[in-house]
DNA sequence: CGACTGCATCACAAGATAGTAATGCAGTTG
DNA sequence: CAACTGCATTACTATCTTGTGATGCAGTCG
């Protein structure tokens, strides 16, 4: 966000970005790709997600920028695009935790 | 996410954090929450967005932990949480505008 | 205590999103 | 080239989310 002034076009974009966190499925299956790239076919295993959904999932982690995709024959490769991704997933855990262990301590406290 | 196992219900409530963060109007707040403390009151008048709806808002990020509230007699008072809630936009941000750049330079390469 | 103010909550309409079965299509294989 | 495979897309339904006007309620002030 920084000091910039935002627009409503930027809040709009960024709000894009952040939905394409927003969703259990997809947090699965950026979790999945953490460990190497994975065909759709893969994934389909791995997650239990329905083809066609999954298929949906991963065209909106693509249009993000979220997930790299690579065509080979009959195969489609999806990874993730880069670092940052899980840094955010990452920071997002760490908060959670935090407010869990802190929910405890409340507890405990008592 | 870390290296952990990750449950159904940690992505959940992951997906949820994110979520909050995932809406223009509570970006728009979180943004003008950077400057200072506000009372709902000021948030309308800065933002735009009617009372119902802003107090809904609101709620929304004061249960995911992304604001504090401060009651001061008749007058609620809103600040933003913490730094990372900050960190997590800025990060956000770059991304995307570096893929904006890169967008630029696409075109141009052309 | 009666009117007022700031905020939260409710109820409802409108729009967005996810899941699924069916279909399409490009690339592969016999 | 005909059947098959992996994936994308479509069409449709169910569910969730957002915005808004009305209402409720606690705290303040005359």
């Amino acid at each position: 966000m920084s000091l910039a002034r935002m627009t409503p076009e930027l809040f709009a974009l960024v709000a894009e970005r952040f939905r394409a966190f927003a969703e259990p499925n997809r947090l699965q299956i950026l979790h999945v790709l953490r460990l190497r790239e994975h065909t759709v076919s893969e994934l389909v295993e791995e997650t239990g997600i329905g083809q066609a959904n999954l298929s949906k999932h991963l065209q909106q982690l693509l249009s993000c920028g979220l997930v790299a995709r690579r065509k080979e024959g009959l195969y489609t490769h999806y990874s993730l695009a880069d670092r940052d991704v899980l840094k955010m997933c990452d920071l997002m855990c760490g908060r959670l935790e935090r407010e869990t262990k802190e929910r405890k301590k409340a507890f405990a406290a008592k």
